[in-house]
DNA sequence: TTATAAAAGGATTTATATGTCCGAATTTAT
DNA sequence: ATAAATTCGGACATATAAATCCTTTTATAA
């Protein structure tokens, strides 16, 4: 994969959340997703960090979304996540590939880097929601949020 | 990076390789290219049972190529060390993603990847001998294999 | 035949990503 | 005020990749 498996429960989580204002709770998303309930937890205190989440403790409290999830892109999360220079660096692992040294793979790679990055700061989380990433058994007439 | 650290060090080793026929010792290689010996050892032990590199025990041993460079392709590397299916996979991770559900970068990353696997296949070790592997200060005039 | 050099193979360690647990802090409800 | 619910933050546990170590096997050379 090109991303941690973190930054791909972050896309699913934050593309699960309600837009209403409501609070949903770390738990209920892990379950609804079938994803690791604490680590989720762990992920998205990161993602309140980054701005993109904010979140509020106790009875009635949770997670949600700082803003309209078509003014979050997958780029954003990405970067809050893993750092912004997690596509540069030589696809091979090769110290010395560069421009008088190319690998193989350099200029393929160049050109499907830049359009990935640019798919990347374009697609936004409402974009993801248009795809259903809940479990088959699961995906059927599921409000967003709701408790299993 | 797409590929495994391990990947990236085999194929910085094959290119480094002599095509003289005569065999060349592990240590010597990870010297030259300032690659962990022990570890560089057993991915080349590897190589042999993909029969792509062919060994001799003992005094005047080592390794050495079973076939000339442009013989031995980047995929056939990556397939020994990383299987034959190191490219599939949703490069967002995302279960569901597929020909009625893609994501968002599913159709920039097919194209991409049919390009990556078009040049991993046509792409040969003779072609990465000709890009400097390497350290800068070893980078001139040093015979391909040759105790440090 | 013995000593030495080198790969082969297995066991062990280290580093990092992934995943879990628990106590403290904070908010709501009674 | 007190209790309950829930996030926060850090410590702990596990899995896998990365790297090392040690013993065995095999070949060469004296």
């Amino acid at each position: 994969m090109l991303f941690t498996t973190a930054t791909g429960y972050a896309l699913r989580a934050l593309a699960a959340l309600p837009e209403d204002g409501s609070y949903c709770l770390a738990k209920d998303l892990a379950s609804q997703l079938d994803l690791p309930g604490p680590y989720l937890a762990k992920i998205l205190q990161g993602l309140v960090q980054a701005d993109i989440l904010e979140s509020v403790r106790g009875p009635k409290g949770g997670f949600r979304l700082t803003r309209p999830s078509h003014r979050i892109t997958v780029g954003d999360v990405v970067v809050a996540l893993e750092g912004p220079n997690s596509l540069e660096g030589c696809i091979m692992g090769f110290p010395t590939c560069g421009g008088d040294h190319p690998c193989p793979l350099h200029e393929a790679w160049g050109a499907v880097k830049a359009q990935v990055a640019t798919s990347m700061t374009e697609a936004t989380i409402r974009d993801l929601q248009l795809m259903d990433l809940r479990h088959q058994k699961d995906a059927r007439g599921r409000p967003p949020c709701e408790k299993p």
